[in-house]
DNA sequence: CTGCAGTTGTGATTCCAATCACATCCTAAC
DNA sequence: GTTAGGATGTGATTGGAATCACAACTGCAG
């Protein structure tokens, strides 16, 4: 899949048309038609970051949403001794930036590209002129704020109640939901995240969390190759770790 | 404070007008002026419940939303075998049940009457047609939500990152923020939840909640008398344990 | 007043998981 | 290929907090 940016639209001077494809893939925006979408796309700009780069820096006042074109990208707050929980990840389609941008307040996290990413940012001022414009916007973003509350409650009933495997498989079982493929009962997650990154979205080590998958490993709920992991009955693996 | 609602309204033949009082309180109505609140009054009905009550239930499909009027509710969710973990604790003013209402998806969470408390509910397809009536709600719903996203990553942080002491030390900050009367750097907590509560919002147990209590009160961090807990030195309470 | 259910205080014990400490394995660069 | 840095596997040790077990206190009901 190249870029054809150069491709020169059919019905408009400016390079849209083909640029607004991915906005169709950001829930917020779907609903909106091809024209509106093109409006949309003007107000913002793209960016592009390499692995390891800070898209944004917990603290900081700015404020823009972000919605990701391709790439990957990790929403970490950090303790004074530097460990970090992992708050979400967030791959195409999806979008971050909008709480300090709804509330004014300073951003509560910091946002890490994990691998090379290319996203679409807007300024304060235009999402908000873009949420009185179209109510849709604002109802499709209820909607999104509402899942995220539902996934952050849980994590934090996960992170209250079971132990360490209890909150790995949790995390196995995020995973799936978010990235995995299901096929017959089976769900493949390719691209499996660092261990490390894993400890920090299960609340616990590192060394726990290599434990715990060889674990369910062992137990034959789960199978690792490379970097591909098979959880081998979804609804048996949930219903023994709830 | 008693009810007055026999009192005949002034200028309208519905017993309204100081009905909407309560609602002036309530932060996604509160930019309606007060021909359109009473507008909304009757839409909802009044509820009372007593302690202990159980006033939505876990995976029931209803919707609604319900506004406090008076009294305290906790939104928990539990285990197979009965722990609880306390999400959030509202009083007058606050509202929930929006999250089923804006997403259709059954609850998530169980919400119970900790004290005799009267609420205001209004049912999902009036709330929905509200929110398209006066966008100003939709907009006053997001700000909601996203304070409430940020509680809730604050508390993931918490849950993942520190020990039993500081969790129950952000247990009291929380409670401080949203209850305490501040004075001069003091905070004062009238009325603390029971110490097996405040475990079930820290995640640990209530033993340690009872440790961590008398930790905090022999440093001089904090006094308690009767059930009235006095932060002495906030800023620093919270930079002791962040 | 008496009693009882609910709440809290505190020791003793147990155990899970963090931490420490390496060995090993990978893969990506040179 | 060789090498180096990152990532992972796994034992040993330790510590923090859950759990168990009661005692003490509190308030409310009769």
């Amino acid at each position: 899949m190249e870029e054809t940016s150069q491709t020169v639209p059919a019905t408009s001077s400016s390079p849209a048309k083909e640029e607004v494809g991915f906005l169709r893939n950001v829930p917020i925006f779907a609903d909106l038609d091809d024209g509106d979408l093109e409006k949309v796309v003007r107000l913002g700009t793209r960016k592009k970051y390499k692995r390891g780069n800070i898209i944004v820096l917990e603290q900081e006042a700015g404020a823009a949403l972000f919605a990701i074109i391709s790439g990957k990208v990790k929403v970490v707050r950090t303790d004074e001794d530097g460990r970090e929980v992992i708050l979400s990840i967030f791959g195409p389609g999806e979008f971050f930036g909008e709480m300090s941008l709804l509330d004014g307040l300073e951003r509560s996290a910091t946002v890490v590209a994990t691998v090379k990413s290319e996203l679409f940012m807007i300024h304060r001022r235009e999402f908000l002129e873009l949420l009185h414009t179209y109510p849709k916007v604002a109802i499709a973003l209820l909607a999104e704020l509402t899942m995220r509350l539902r996934k952050a409650d849980a994590l934090i009933k996960s992170l209250s109640l079971k132990d360490a495997a209890g909150r790995v498989a949790n995390v196995l079982l995020m995973l799936a939901d978010d990235i995995g493929v299901f096929r017959k009962g089976k769900v493949e997650i390719d691209d499996m995240p660092l261990q490390q990154d894993i400890a920090n979205m299960a609340g616990t080590s590192r060394e726990t969390v290599s434990r715990m998958l060889h674990q369910f490993i062992r137990q034959g709920h789960v199978s690792l190759v490379g970097n591909k992991l098979t959880i081998h009955n979804y609804e048996a693996f949930r219903k023994e770790f709830s």
